[in-house]
DNA sequence: CGACTGTAGCTGTCACGACAGCAAATGTCT
DNA sequence: AGACATTTGCTGTCGTGACAGCTACAGTCG
């Protein structure tokens, strides 16, 4: 854990919450969520802002995007919906389900979190090529692909 | 997000919580928690476990390793104080501080820990030569680099 | 010595993520 | 039609992050 030796690299790799991967997911929520602060967002709200103002509107729907269940769903809702940004309204065709509309205050928010996202992302990435972003990218995803596949 | 578009993927790369990084460092977290859960411990848990049993034994060096803050340090010992697997002592020198002692119950789980460890990332790098493993370990390195930077 | 600064842990608060359990509304299949 | 399974959203609970603020103790320096 000390020395940098290379051999079993793979297990340290997966220590728990020394984990490097799930320490950079960690982190990079935690800038993101600094960067939003000033609009009194956080990153799921802000996330959940953005597709919602894309068309994406009933629950089961966002919280796929959002990669939360349905009970952090409910609750992300009700924080957005107590800051007066979104409305819950009846769906009209399934009465189980439930439609989200963004008031004119939330509305609002959403032009401006695609340039921060946006920073973000620069700094995240700074120093790597576009085809070093693109490896991450791949290897992310076949990683995900792999803890899907166990689950 | 949806097609496969290679411009400005670097943006959707950190759409809030639908970011990759994010998303994969979750579900590895929860990955590692469900292989742990018949321990009866979490991710957090295990990984101080065995942190502490090396020695490292103040919460101040253990929060750096696990990347937590003294606050979420003070907690996950409550906890595993409560279960009894370690117990909090007096630091002989320094009285703002403690040492952390695993209890033979704590020092019992131990053992089992790194196999779990080590099935995990075996699972998380299926299909990945040692070569990407290095590749997305120093990616993952340099992008926590360009996160503290900007700290 | 006495004021200052820094460090170590603790507590309160808010926002999640995961899990389990639930009720209402739909769909399905016989 | 009627029993069953599924889907959708909600609530309760636990474990964490991140932040802010506080106290006790240490170290430094005039």
């Amino acid at each position: 854990m000390n020395e940098n030796r290379a051999p079993q690299s793979t297990f340290e790799l997966v220590l728990g919450g020394g984990s490097l991967l799930v320490q950079v997911g960690r982190e990079l929520n935690t800038e993101t969520e600094r960067r939003l602060a000033p609009l009194g967002l956080t990153a799921q709200q802000a996330a959940l802002l953005l597709h919602a103002s894309r068309g994406d509107s009933t629950p089961s729907l966002l919280k796929s995007r959002l990669g939360t269940d349905t009970a952090g769903m409910t609750r992300l809702l009700d924080r957005l919906e107590a800051k007066g940004l979104l409305r819950r309204v009846r769906h009209p065709e399934d009465r189980r389900s439930i439609v989200i509309e963004l008031t004119d205050e939330g509305r609002a928010l959403v032009p401006g979190l695609p340039p921060i996202f946006g920073r973000i992302s620069h700094q995240v990435f700074a120093g790597f090529s576009p085809e070093e972003v693109a490896q991450v990218t791949d290897m992310l995803r076949r990683i995900l692909g792999n803890l899907a596949e166990g689950a």
